[in-house]
DNA sequence: ATAAATATCAAACAAAAAGTTTTATAAACA
DNA sequence: TGTTTATAAAACTTTTTGTTTGATATTTAT
């Protein structure tokens, strides 16, 4: 039962979180002014206001948007693909979504954005991450689960963040070879 | 040769923190007003401006503060102890010192600014973190290092920001023993 | 202890940005 | 095609920023 949403204002979220995208790029969050961000959206100030509170409103609505996106990849990567490999198969979707929405992601890396990055990583990647490290050492230790999930979690958006800041340093695939062998397998 | 600093100056400074740290605890840094900070400092505005651009200049240079803070305490244990085990030590006095200044570091936690603190804890412990890691086999395998440190580092503050957030989740002696687990010693 | 230096305050000001309101127009919907 | 509704335009108020002035108080240095 999703109701329809009027032409206007998907083109015009979509222009708001373009010129958003785009002005981070150039200069700081804080310096942004919403005056600016209309003023490249080709929209009117009223509009603006009709929709969002402030900036920060549209960078959240923004980046929810975007986890809806990478939801919607691994669903039906799941759906079609029946590897048994979840993790590295999560890791693969992960990476591509991030390469093809480089600029994106790093606009908000760049501007100190990654706390709200990290608790969705975590909603999303928590089932297929728990599947690797079952039946591991470290899991049987009597570290508690969500101990260890936060923990390479974090080790992983640590090098993500890098690896976006640093497009050539190192590609895709030694990415994948990267986390494959820092982050524990089952026995 | 460092320049005293006029007493006035210092007081300032301090107010100015730790009215923003106060600020921080209760709303969105992007909500907090130069004018919000000045009432809660018991300044004038024009002061304000006399030391810093914005507030973002000034949560800088309170964190710059913190690491200046945290850099001394490493360096007095360097000269006091003389331990073998570097990481550990480095670890229990990072612990501590994020302990003791709290409300500071949920404040900056809080209000997303944690790629700064990424950054500095990278500066700070690099040199422990790699002294671990030496004549490890991940070190071993062909991983570039700054890679695997970013790795570690990235884990642990996920996890520190967790420990922060929630005081009573664990001890800070059970924090230094899930590291202890979670991050390779030598073989 | 005193003079010189300077940081702060107070208050008024200008300028920029935020946020609101109204009416007219154009686009989407059903 | 008629109705609904999102956007635009423009003028306006309010808030916040940032600057400037001269008076006052505090610190420093002699």
């Amino acid at each position: 039962m999703k109701e329809k949403i009027d032409l206007r204002v998907v083109k015009t979220n979509k222009v708001l979180f373009n010129a958003l995208i785009t002005l981070m790029e150039q200069k700081d969050f804080e310096k942004i002014k919403i005056s600016d961000i209309c003023e490249v959206a080709l929209i009117n100030r009223s509009t603006f206001y009709a929709h969002y509170e402030d900036k920060y409103d549209l960078l959240l609505a923004m980046i929810d948007n975007l986890k809806q996106n990478l939801e919607n990849e691994l669903k039906q990567n799941k759906e079609e693909n029946i590897s048994k490999n979840y993790f590295i198969e999560f890791l693969k979707i992960l990476i591509n979504h991030v390469d093809e929405k480089r600029t994106t992601y790093y606009s908000i890396l760049k501007n100190d954005k990654n706390g709200i990055l990290i608790d969705f990583l975590i909603d999303v990647s928590n089932r297929d991450l728990i599947s690797r490290l079952k039946n591991n050492n470290i899991v049987k230790s009597n570290i508690p689960l969500d101990i260890i999930t936060k923990f390479y979690l974090g080790g992983i958006v640590s090098i993500g963040i890098d690896w976006i800041k640093n497009k050539d340093k190192y590609t895709k695939e030694e990415l994948i070879l990267y986390f494959d062998k820092l982050i524990p397998d089952k026995i």
